[in-house]
DNA sequence: AATGGGATATTTACGATGTAAATATCGATC
DNA sequence: GATCGATATTTACATCGTAAATATCCCATT
C-alpha cells in the first residue's frame, strides 16, 4: 500500500488550507491535516518542526493567494492610477472575504525573527502591490508634505482595517447604528493622486501559482 | 478554609486579563484562569457555560478600556475637532499597544447572534466614542456627498487597520522596506472638518470602570 | 436552633491535541 | 542483495475543554 507520500509537504499544506476554508479556524489541527494527508499524527514531524512551522507555510501560501487576488483585480480595471489602487484594495478585501479563516490565521500569527524565509518572501510579494498602487499618490497629507511611507501606511491600515471589520463581522453590529456600510471603495479616502501620474504598468501579472 | 469564593466571576475574568498581559493569548486558558483564581479547574462552570463565554467577559472588559482609552486621550487634548478625533484615534491605538493579547483575542473572537448582552454592550460603548469624534465630518468625499456611515467606516477603518497592523508587528517588516513607520496621526488620512463644527463636549467622561 | 435545599466548588473521568521517543518501512546507492 | 538515510508509524505523556457525580457552603424556612 501507499506508504510513501510522494510529497507530504505540500498535501499537508493543501490538507490545511481545505480545513480552514471548510470548517474554519479552530478546526486547524495538525492531527486533522495528517489525518486529511492520509498519514499517521505524527508523519508531520519530518516536514515540520511543529504546529507553527506548518501554519507559516499555510499562511505563506495565503499571501500569495492575497497578491493574486488583488494583481487579478488590477488586470481587469482601467490602468489610471485611481483604478489600479481601487482594484487592489478590492482585490485585497476580496479575498479576506474568500477566505475568511485564512486571512485571519494569517494576521492573528505573531511574526517574529524566527520567520521561515518563505513567509517573509510571501509577505514582501503582497505588501509589494500595495506599494505599487501607491507610487502615483502624491506624498502629502493636509496639504503637509510627507514621506512615501508615510501614505502606503495610510492606504494600507485603511485597506487592512476595512477588511478586518468586515471579515470580524464588526460591520454586522455597526449596521444596526449607522444603517448600510458602504463598501470599500465608497470609503475610501480621498488620496490625492499626481496629475501627471503614468498608469501602473502591468509588469507582474498574476502568475497563478498554487499550492494545489 | 475559604471554601467560597465571593465573586468568582468576577476573578476568573481578573484571572484571565492577568494572563493576556503576562503570558499573551496561547497561555489563555480555562484551567489556567480557575488555578489563577484559586479554585479547581471547574469551578468556572457555575458562572461561564464555556471558555468562549469566559472569553466574551474579558473581551468585554477590553471594550469598556478602550473606550476608557480614547476618552482618556480625548480629555487631555484640545477641545477641537481635529485634536479629538487624532486623541481617539491615539488612544485606540495606545489601548492595542498597552494590551496587544486582549486587543487581538477581542478582534479575533468571531461576534455573532449569540454574543452576551455585556459583550454587545461594550462593543457599542467602544464605538460610539468613535462616532462622537466622527459627527464633526464633513459627510464628503472627494467633492461627494456620501452618508454619515460612510465617513465613520473610513476613519474607523484607517485607526482599526492602523493599530491592528502596529500590534501584528507587520510595520516592523515593512520598515524595512520602506523606512521610518510614521505614526497614526502622522498618516491620518485628511478628513474633511466642517468649518463651523462646535468643539466635542465631553459629556462622557471616563468613568473609571475596572474589572479590578 | 434545626434543617432542607439551592448555589457553589471538587473530584473523577473522557476524548482531543501537540509533542517526543522508539520503532518500522521505504527507496536509493554501493 | 546489503546498507543507510529519509520517511512514516506506534506508543506514550502532559495539557486542554467539557461533563457527570459528589461534596460543601450558606441562607431561608420552619
Amino acid at each position: 500500500m501507499a506508504y510513501h507520500h510522494g510529497n507530504l509537504r505540500h498535501a499537508l499544506v493543501r490538507a490545511g488550507l481545505e480545513i480552514l476554508d471548510e470548517l474554519g479556524l479552530d478546526a486547524l489541527t495538525l492531527r486533522g491535516c495528517a489525518s486529511r494527508a492520509g498519514v499517521s499524527h505524527a508523519a508531520p514531524k519530518n516536514h515540520f518542526a511543529n504546529l507553527d512551522a506548518l501554519v507559516a507555510a499555510i499562511v505563506a501560501e495565503g499571501f500569495r493567494r492575497m497578491r493574486d487576488s488583488m494583481r487579478q483585480a488590477m488586470a481587469a480595471a482601467d490602468s489610471g492610477p485611481r483604478a489600479q489602487l481601487v482594484a487592489a484594495a478590492e482585490g485585497y478585501l476580496a479575498f479576506a472575504e474568500e477566505n475568511q479563516a485564512l486571512f485571519r490565521l494569517a494576521f492573528s500569527i505573531r511574526r517574529g525573527d524566527s520567520d521561515s524565509q518563505e513567509l517573509r518572501a510571501a509577505g514582501d510579494e503582497s505588501y509589494a502591490v500595495l506599494s505599487e498602487v501607491c507610487a502615483p499618490l502624491v506624498p502629502r497629507i493636509n496639504g503637509m508634505p510627507v514621506t512615501r511611507a508615510a501614505v502606503e501606511i495610510m492606504v494600507w491600515s485603511y485597506v487592512h482595517g476595512y477588511a478586518s471589520l468586515a471579515v470580524n463581522t464588526r460591520f454586522r453590529r455597526a449596521e444596526q447604528a449607522i444603517g448600510r456600510i458602504p463598501g470599500i471603495a465608497e470609503a475610501m479616502p480621498p488620496f490625492e493622486i499626481a496629475d501627471d501620474a503614468p498608469p501602473v504598468p502591468p509588469e507582474n501579472r498574476p502568475d497563478g501559482h498554487r499550492a494545489d
